[in-house]
DNA sequence: CTGCGATCATTCGTACTGAAACTTTTTTTA
DNA sequence: TAAAAAAAGTTTCAGTACGAATGATCGCAG
């Protein structure tokens, strides 16, 4: 059951691994296990995302998660909210607000579903259509084109791993097994 | 950093995968660029990491974020509120506000300094040192648990091509270049 | 036809996030 | 030394994000 923080010295360890490893691990920052590094490095993925949607924002007058769901609008002409919402991984409940500010802005409508009322129906308007057209990837540029001068097994790697590390979240929280039995709290 | 790795490998790419120079935008889930591919995935990750942080903090009382920040004032058994928010890789108006619910729960505290008081020195309590010790892996303890369980080149493969993308997105907007001049607004 | 449960969208409350503006304090400059 | 600049933390503001609770609507059983 694994007791909290005996992180540590457990994994076993990129022995062979490339490169860096040697040392003992201290959660730090420093040399630690591939989780850590992993935490370390998608923590501040999600930072460079946000700021960057911020930029984004600045430029275009959408934010990332905006434009994300105004392609995927655009894409399919009409959506529903509950589909948009699981097309691009978001709750309902995030989408509503980025509905109204996308709606505020003028680059979508909704209108309520006439044969069944209970769903609602969104569409780009033209606005919204020459914008999607427009604006840079939803993804820094320059990640974009980072990605692009590196050789393609590179990319491919990159891609794949990425996934892999999705499938692993993810697959957890489908058999929504006990989440945190295994650290009990303050020390027992 | 780089770290010079080179592995052949070339694994099955999106068919024409050509990278999304051609095409205007959106191109959907299925055979989407790379860039693309890397997109989703990120945001997937973020919506995990999110999801298991409120999971942590039904159990432990405290969400990811803030236990991320506890390690880190631990481990230092003092630091400033700036330098924290430069371990954590979190702005300086991010950190204040995690300190307060930090402090408010009576895991941390804040004092002035004498020397220069314009610096806030920050010290876990009892309490929260205690916290730090039994509180589970501020990462999915899943996603641990499943990285750990990947042969060892396979996890240092996931952990370096995380690290190449955060490399790519850090390295950008330190020579803080023209963000997004790549795609003028609304159609010209 | 009535009512009960399921479904869809929305509202509400809380937390995280960073930029910009502001306050206080220290350091540098004139 | 006085004024200006810089530094540290905080506040303010808008956006993202989710779960829980609501309100409306639909579908089906009785």
């Amino acid at each position: 059951m694994v007791s909290g923080r005996d992180r540590p010295g457990a994994q076993a360890l990129p022995a062979g691994a490339a490169g860096r490893n040697g040392e003992a691990v201290a959660p730090t920052a420093a040399g630690a296990g591939f989780d850590l590094m992993v935490l370390r490095s998608m923590r501040r993925i999600i930072r460079c995302v946000d700021m960057y949607s911020k930029q984004l924002e600045m430029h275009s007058h959408v934010t990332a998660p905006q434009l994300i769901c105004l392609l995927a609008i655009v894409e399919r002409v009409s959506i529903s909210a509950g589909l948009l919402a699981k097309e691009v991984h978001l709750s309902p409940s995030t989408i509503v607000g980025i509905l109204d500010r996308l709606e505020e802005k003028g680059f979508v409508a909704r209108s309520r579903g006439i044969e069944d009322r209970r769903i609602v129906h969104v569409r780009a308007t033209d606005r919204g259509v020459a914008l999607a057209n427009s604006a840079p990837s939803p993804l820094q540029q320059r990640l974009a084109d980072g990605l692009k001068r590196l050789p393609v097994d590179e990319q491919a790697r990159i891609a794949e791993a990425l996934e892999r590390v999705v499938e692993l979240m993810e697959a957890q929280h489908i058999d929504s097994a006990p989440i945190l039995e295994t650290g009990p709290l303050v020390r027992p």
